[in-house]
DNA sequence: TGTACATCAGTGAACGCGCGTTCACTGATGTAC
DNA sequence: TGTACATCAGTGAACGCGCGTTCACTGATGTAC
């Protein structure tokens, strides 16, 4: 083969790619060497020209899934004028069409619990990569101070990616519509809240 | 064997209390047959004197941890007074302790995401118990109107697990104490808000 | 320019391993007489 | 009360299967002369 100067480059990116949907499709344990290299339109011997191993692959597949997963929320942002950006985020996230396509969408709540799971390696992506998410999702909140920025946007994260495995786990029904319904409102009115600039109340011990 | 009458089911509920703490701990493909019947103390073999399958186990372990988790909910809830009941449920569920101990804990941050990859019946079965769940939660808020209440209760579902789930797979180090801090604290500002007793935006379309 | 060789992505049979599952068997108990 | 038999939870070897991984090989390309 090698039919262009870096071919063999070329094909290990795709096989990267392909592995960051399969495993946000499949999770971490749900997709084999073989059906991957199907894929790809290749045969499972040539998977180890390019990789020491199975883990080596899912650590930087999951790490393409969190690039990935930032960028394609940096995209839908850039597109839109600063008021509206925290709403369509939410809208499009809590969407069905979102819940539906797993191996494109978020993967938080398609790898997040099998994470914990995962070598060091896969843990300090994760924890690497999760901080640029929060940072992403702190440019919603210019006029809020960073710390409050930071709670918001890890806040906002966990609701997001709590109500799409709970919509997911529901299936495609109205139990699962009222979830994403109830996540949406939730972030919205938060959201409503700190437009109207009140100050929170300083709540605790 | 056959020591006492009733042998046999006590065997049982043991094989099906096992896994219910294993699969929460190893995630549903994590926990061999093998395995489960070493931590019971007994061989393979015997398994299926019981069960027809490991799916089969699945479905009551899985039922059985739900179950478990809904129910350790109102042990701690009718142990307090009415007002300090969410406050005290959301520092529990957003504890480190909970964080650490998945096979005792919450099942939705542990199989969340693999029961969108589950059998019918085993996404019946989270229906249904679900469904109790928000229930549960529901009586925290005696004086909202039951849809607000269910909507309530499901965002605060949705923001604990997804919390969790973020803060165990950061570890166990200062990021993840900052995601179950974020996750209090929009809890805890949300419930102060309802309980002054404000009425909230309709917000929306 | 033409020929011989080196390179290396990709092939596919084969490997050991752990898994879920089966099955002939064991042996302590309950039951029939 | 004592004996023979039925029951059935539990044993452990064995099964087929799919998995991750290895390896001798292929064959189109790049390179040296």
């Amino acid at each position: 083969m090698r039919y262009v100067k870096g071919h063999g480059q070329q094909t290990r990116n795709r096989i990267v790619e392909n592995a960051s949907y399969g495993l946000r499709q499949s999770g971490a344990e749900g997709m084999s060497v073989v059906d991957l290299m199907k894929l790809v339109g290749l045969t499972h011997g040539g998977f180890y020209s390019h990789f020491d191993s199975r883990e080596a692959l899912f650590i930087e597949a999951f790490a393409m899934a969190m690039d990935q997963t930032v960028a394609g929320w940096q995209q839908l942002i850039t597109a839109l004028p600063i008021e509206e950006r925290f709403d369509a985020f939410v809208d499009g996230y809590l969407s069905a069409r979102h819940r539906d396509n797993r191996d494109r969408g978020c993967v938080l709540p398609a790898l997040g619990a099998d994470i914990a799971r995962s070598s060091p390696k896969a843990r300090q992506t994760f924890a690497t990569k999760f901080e640029e998410m929060i940072d992403s999702i702190g440019l919603f909140f210019p006029e809020t101070a960073p710390e409050e920025a930071r709670r918001i946007a890890i806040s906002t994260l966990a609701t997001m990616l709590g109500s799409i495995v709970l919509a997911r786990a529901a299936g495609d029904n109205a139990l699962s519509g009222d979830i994403l319904e109830a996540g949406r409102q939730s972030l919205r009115s938060q959201s409503q809240l700190r437009k109207s600039g009140k100050p929170r109340g300083k709540c605790g011990r």
